[in-house]
DNA sequence: TAAAGAAATTAGCCAAGGCTAATTTTTATG
DNA sequence: CATAAAAATTAGCCTTGGCTAATTTCTTTA
């Protein structure tokens, strides 16, 4: 029996997204690299860590450090998953570095995974025929 | 000198494109429809009809009717536009009814012209090349 | 080891976008 | 044309997720 988990918000999301690349990259995930990194206050970064924690995402120790239970973990996971495949599609299309960043920022919170295994299919066949990428980019206004 | 137009909310959008769907197959649009059709409130849709009319997106007179400005319209026919785009894409790809829906109301809100362009092109080709769409199709997992 | 500085938290505010209940206005109908 | 029903609006509430300013706790350093 697997516990269902209701929709995380597109702000929960990117929390958690965050949360693991920082641990990922320097080890551990601190409210001030956080929201450096988000571009938003310490302060909304607490109050968003305090909510996590309430609803089982993150374990926080009051002015200590904050680890990821196994359902964040799960989420984050699978938000940076989609957040890589829908990078690696929008460049194979040519779309300007800026743009894909902004488009998949947005997107990556609404893809089923079943859209998203389709157009991990589609990045394969895109990436092995370059002469089937050429015509779609050049079919481009 | 073209009007720059900060970027509108999903929920903005969500409501010109609503209200634009409801005049092409009715011809008006009244608070009632908007309301049952986006599954909201009538005091909700009444609300964000005044805030709409005061950001310039529809003209609206109290108690009567609701028509939409050309800004508004023109925010309206590029998000249904997008909404027409990706659900061309996901049916392609052979997702779900009911997930396509999902996934395209959600990504609607957050994809550029760019990518708009690149993945209409990409529809082309996988419309004329049904080899290459089976290809893609039998790689999903 | 006492300050100073950095990090984290709290308090109090705001806007967006929902809701229900009550009221007002318009429309339909006997 | 009076009244009932439908539509629209208002009033008041709520949650989410931001913000700044002030405070508290931890860490570094003279
Ligand atoms: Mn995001
Ligand atoms: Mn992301
Ligand atoms: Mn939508
Ligand atoms: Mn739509």
């Amino acid at each position: 029996m697997i516990k269902s988990g209701k929709r995380s918000s597109s702000a929960v999301e990117d929390y958690l997204e965050r949360i693991q690349e920082l641990i990922d990259s320097k080890g551990y995930a601190r409210v001030v690299d956080i929201a450096l990194s988000l571009g938003i206050s310490q302060a909304s970064v607490t109050n968003m860590v305090k909510r996590l924690d309430a609803e089982g995402f993150v374990k926080h120790e009051r002015y200590r450090g904050l680890i990821l239970t196994d359902e964040g973990r799960a989420i984050a996971r699978a938000v940076i998953d989609r957040h890589r495949i829908l990078t690696e599609f929008l460049r194979l299309l040519g779309i300007s570095e800026s743009e894909v960043e902004r488009d998949v920022e947005g997107m990556e919170h609404h893809l089923s995974s079943s859209s998203l295994g389709a157009i991990e299919s589609l990045c394969r066949e895109l990436t092995s025929n370059r002469e089937l990428l050429q015509k779609v980019r050049s079919g481009m206004k």
